[in-house]
Order: C-alpha cells, then structure tokens, then sequence
DNA sequence: GGTAACCGGACCGTGTCAGTCCTGATTGAG
DNA sequence: CTCAATCAGGACTGACACGGTCCGGTTACC
C-alpha cells in the first residue's frame, strides 16, 4: 500500500509538537503530550537527531529542541530520516548490484521517472503545511502545554486498541 | 524507504511485455521471457486481471492481453492493483475507526495533502513512459518474442543472487 | 474426451518493523 | 564534589506482512 512506517508518523506529530515553545523538551514530556510511549519517543528523537533535524542538549535540564522552523522540513526530509532513501523499487539507488540476470531484467532505471516525481511532491509540501491540514481546533495542541513537568511514568493508555 | 512491493515491479514487467504482439499471452511463455518464476507471474496476472488491466480468455490456446493501451494505464493504477489503495499513513483512508486517544491524536488528515501529491504524480506518468524511459536498448525485449512456445519448466535461473 | 490454460484459494518460511530495555556518557543543580 | 536527570547507542524480541509455491476446480479448444 506504498505505506510508510508507524515511526515516521510519530515524527511529524513529535516535530510539529517540538515547534510549540522556544525551550527544549525532553522525551517524557513530549511522550505525555502527544501520548506516544515514552522509548518510542525517545527511539524517534534518537534517529531525529541523528539526521540534523532536532539539536539535542545533554545532560540534567537538557532535551530536544527544533534545528529549523517547521516552514524549512519538507516532509520528504522526514521521511528520509525514518525509513531511508525513498526509492520505490530495489534496482533504482545508487547500489548498483546488478540484477542478476542481466540481459532480461527489463526493470534498470524504469523507476526513476516515478521516484523523481515523488520526490518532487515531498519536497514541495514542509511540515508547516501539515501542521495545519484540516485538523479541527480540538486536536490543535496548546502553545504553552510544554512547560508542564510530569513524572517518569505518567502514560495517557496510548496503546493500540485496534488488534 | 517507501518501497513498494516486488510484486508491483513484477507487475510492471509483465504489462509491458504483454505489450508486444497483439496475440494472447500464457503465463509460462511470459515467464519465459522476463525470467520472472512462472508460479509468481500467474499471480501476478491474476491481481492484474482482478483490477481489469488485463482481459483473460480460459481454455487451451488461452491466455492474456493488455486490456488497454499502456499509454492510457497510470503507474498509480498498477500499484493499487497489487498493492491495494495508495495510502501513506494508517489514519487517512475510508476506515475511519478513531485512534483510540482521540483528544490527544494529532495525526488526523495531516498526511492528507501529502497523498493528494502522491496521488498526482502516480497518475502523470503512464507505463508508456516507463515502458521507454533510461533502458539500454540491449534490454529492450524484441517485439516477436512472444511467439515462442517453451516447455513448462524453462527456468532462467532468476532467484536472487544477492544474499 | 483429452489437454492446456486460467481461477481462486490455502499454505508456509522469511524478513522487516514496532516496541522495549539496558548500559554508558554528559551536564546542570545542590 | 556528588548526584540526578537526560541523551546516546546499542541489542533483543514478538508480531505481522510479504514473497513464493502448490493444489483442486473450471473452461474452452483440438
């Protein structure tokens, strides 16, 4: 179904929460705000890091904060940063390994028109146009709501209830 | 990665192979000749006839063929006939039965622009163009291929080499 | 009637992913 | 100086989807 993993989702609902509040937030904090499980969150903060698009403050009083105004993520950024490259199909990226029946795979390179454009979509719409896609006022998050301070284990029961 | 199924890639081919000669095709005989097994093209080509891209006619000296010009097939088509409808994120599609921490989910529809561009740029591109796009003529299939007739089990040795 | 082909399933091994946990390294506060 | 809070970077595991195969049944041509 062309889906893209859980984690990227848990992204850009925890960039778009990190952009509430010039002071850094720790994991626990934003795993209460949003009701992600904490090492979830902390698991998306890590990789988030990893690829420049939050900076991290270390240490007692450290936690995350937002390397760029959302308006400067294309989501496509994100995507990269959770999941990898996007390349549709194997014989497109840069690893050239040669299917290995050679003379028959009709396949080299047919993709790439189809991945350029998709990049080209990804690019073109940033994490700011997401924050504000037809989401009703209910489930907009208070600007201020990082300031509170909640213990270790305060769990909102995010687990799945579909299975 | 955003990768799509190898099923689709699979799809693919076999469109554009089906392409050539405006004689019925069997299953075997396209195995044959994209070196793809001969069990994973017959279900191939039934998911494609399921979504009507491809019209079957049972019985001996049966076969299928393209039920449209390939110009007139868009990518997105083919990949929401193997790999059911394009949806990125789980909260987007018909099936609206509510994360469970319904206050708190802030995904709602945010990914819903996104798919929108997806959706836009799958459909541009036909399997036309994929069909020329970036292929060293050496892979390019030779339009009277399909006239060969091929014992059952002639196998091409197209298992993956690769682990 | 026999044979060749499609049809619609069920079936299973494998790989990937979501989620958790643990052990360090770092830094501010007391 | 010591301690606690926090990030860093792994390893680990269970669940699930996917690729791939196979089988009995049906249809149509020779």
């Amino acid at each position: 179904m062309l889906r893209l993993s859980k984690l990227t989702d848990y992204a850009v609902v925890v960039l778009v929460r990190l952009d509430a509040g010039t002071q850094v937030q720790t994991s626990p904090c934003i795993a209460a705000t949003t009701g992600i499980p904490e090492p979830t969150v902390a698991k998306v903060l890590k990789s988030l890091s990893a690829a420049a698009l939050v900076t991290s403050q270390r240490g007692a009083r450290g936690g995350y904060r937002l390397a760029r105004p959302l308006e400067d993520i294309p989501v496509g950024e994100v995507i990269a940063a959770m999941d990898g490259p996007i390349t549709l199909a194997a014989c497109v990226d840069g690893s050239v390994t040669e299917c290995e029946s050679l003379a028959l795979c009709p396949v080299r390179g047919r993709w790439d028109p189809v991945n350029e454009a998709i990049q080209r979509a990804l690019s073109a719409i940033s994490l700011a146009d997401m924050r504000e896609a037809a989401i009703p006022a209910v489930f907009r998050v208070p600007p201020d709501a990082d300031l509170v301070r909640v213990p270790r284990n305060a769990e909102l029961g995010h687990s799945n209830a579909s299975r």
